[in-house]
RNA sequence: GAUCCCGUAGCUCAGCUGGCAGAGCAUCUGACUCUUAAUCAGAGGGUCGUAGGUUCGAACCCUACCGGGAUCACCA
């Protein structure tokens, strides 16, 4: 595929071709980086590395280091740029009568760009004017680049020409991780954040395991899943919206604690808060129930947030937010009364629908009281709790797989973690009566044949592993890319998640609506 | 899916009541061996998201569509 160059493309191609009649190969293979820009900015020290005020200057201080030019500032026979590597930006000076003859004039200041990935080695010195940098002494191609940088400029930590443009950055996030460093932080800090809770897990000694992507039956939540077919099996495959019953069957098994960090895929909208694929964290642990998982929960965020920034309280948008254990533990029905003044305990579905109706919430015939239940928390709760809380105690019509309440008649022993207003968490006693678990399944079967495409569907092999006991279990799934937006402070799941979903985008990739095959 | 906002040079943005398409950075030519938003002198660069419509005349007004953002609804 052909297309246009602008005229600034025209140019760097040019000077790619006079680098390669000059001998220079625009693509080099290999570089020996011995410091990153951090490392030499930290390890200068003005009493070894003397500069260049009147005294011959030192060469002790070697470097060969490797990036990208962000700068150049040309200067007849001597120029100062600023070079970038993952680690951040340095200076370097370059001057004729350093490198070999006509390497300066020719290469130097004709045929290499803003955006050029270089290698370079020289000493390490301070200018006159204070800023720590590498005086160059060899300097070879290793990319040349062919498009345009986005120019952003910075003095005193004033931004200028700064690129916020949404869908530029994501739409090309190589081009958002290069001039807006702090976006390469925000995804280090995710790593981090998965590392530590892995981390977590792997010492208590709960098993990493992987379970189907592709599978027969989805299953484990209300969503509607992505469905593709096999074709030498022939048959219908759905990606899997959680991993919850494979992750049971290996309780079953004889694993004592089972996790997986995984993507999963739930065909839904998009916004702030969705992307449609996504990544979970679930854990299950045989003989603890649900009361023993909220304090695993308040100790692995609390474990990230102190790995992360140090603190167990961070700032996240106007909030600040305290990780810090014991977090609050409502019931939910007591949460909803607590806003709301009135309590929906041992009330008949009718009188809850009449209660909602007098505040206003819309009811249908077809919403059973755990949907009601639902739709006040929504409205009246869950947008009012800032700090981490846990709301306990949910309708057993909402929790198909989570045990019934010991104490408390239709509920089940599940929670939901609140953070900032969102949902972070889910838990629950898992559901381990197979004839229980039967009747909630044909329950989910009849919404299904009633229209709900987020109903779950029947799992015969499940309930098989299930007749042959699994023991007493507390099962938890965490959003991760909700935790990462609360850990780095991004309002929009776009901003933790390296390459979002966007429509596709007209005039890239003209193959694309030619390619149905 | 609904509502509102946005789309102008490679990037960041102006563009008044409808009257010749603008600036800074970047690019190109020249000068400059301690600059740092380098500076100085000059130059080039546009399908104003797309397609219609109104008008003597549209970046600007109207309609539809495309793309993005925000809010709402469902979900994590």
């Amino acid at each position: 595929m052909s297309r246009e160059f602008t005229e600034q493309e025209s140019v760097r191609r040019e000077a790619r071709a006079r680098l390669e009649e000059a001998g220079v190969n625009p693509y080099g293979y290999s570089w020996e980086v011995s410091h990153h820009a951090k490392d030499i900015l930290e390890a200068f020290d003005d009493a070894k590395h003397q500069g260049v005020d009147g005294s011959a200057p030192l060469e002790e201080f070697k470097v060969s280091i490797a990036g990208r030019m962000m700068s150049r500032r040309i200067m007849g026979k001597a120029s100062f740029s600023h070079l970038q590597d993952e680690s951040g930006r340095i200076q370097i000076y370059v001057t004729r009568d350093d490198l070999p003859e006509g390497f300066y004039n020719s290469v130097f200041k004709k045929m290499l760009d803003i955006g050029d990935v270089i290698g370079v080695e020289g000493y390490a010195f301070r200018t006159r004017t204070g800023e720590i940098s590498v005086h160059v002494q060899k300097l070879e191609v290793l990319s040349k680049s062919l498009r345009p940088f986005p120019i952003v400029k910075e003095q005193d930590g004033q931004v200028f020409n700064e690129v916020t443009d949404k869908e530029f950055r994501y739409r090309q996030r190589y081009v958002d991780l290069v001039v807006n460093p702090e976006v390469r932080e925000v995804f280090r800090q995710r790593a981090r954040m998965i590392t530590t809770m892995r981390r977590f897990m792997d010492d208590r000694g709960y098993v990493e395991v992987e379970t189907p992507v592709l599978q027969p039956l989805y299953g484990g939540a209300a969503a509607r899943p992505f469905t593709t077919h096999h074709n030498a099996l022939d048959m219908k495959l759905y990606l899997r919206i959680a991993d919850e019953l494979y992750l049971k069957r290996l309780i079953v098994g004889g694993f004592d604690g089972v996790y997986e960090i995984s993507k999963d895929f739930r065909n839904e909208g998009l916004s702030r808060f969705h992307n449609p694929e996504f990544t979970m964290m679930e854990l299950y642990v045989a003989y603890k129930d649900y009361d023993w998982m909220m304090g695993f929960v308040e100790e692995i965020v609390e474990a990230v947030a102190i790995e992360l920034h140090g603190s167990t309280e961070l700032q996240v948008g106007e909030n600040t937010i305290s990780f810090k254990r014991p977090w609050k533990r409502i019931p939910l029905l007591e949460a909803i009364e607590e806003k709301t003044g009135h309590d929906l305990s041992g009330k008949s579905r009718d009188e809850m629908a009449a209660i909602a109706a007098k505040l206003n919430i819309e009811v249908d015939d077809s919403m059973g009281s755990g949907k009601i239940i639902d739709e006040l928390f929504g409205e009246f709760v869950e947008a009012s709790l800032i700090q981490p809380t846990f709301i306990t105690d949910y309708p057993v019509e909402l929790s198909p797989l989570a045990k019934r309440h010991r104490s408390k008649e239709g509920l089940v022993e599940r929670f939901e973690a609140i953070c900032n207003g969102k949902e972070l968490c889910n838990a629950f006693s898992e559901l381990n009566d197979p004839d229980d678990q039967r009747a909630r399944f044909e329950e989910q079967v009849v919404l299904g044949l009633g229209g709900d495409e987020e109903a779950m569907q029947l799992d015969e092999d499940y309930l098989r592993a299930l007749e042959y006991g699994m023991p007493p279990t507390a099962g938890l799934g965490i959003g991760i890319d909700r935790l990462a937006m609360l850990m780095t402070n991004s309002a929009s799941i776009r901003d933790v998640i390296l390459f979002p979903l966007l429509r596709p985008e007209t005039g890239v990739d003209d193959s694309v609506e030619e390619s149905d095959d």
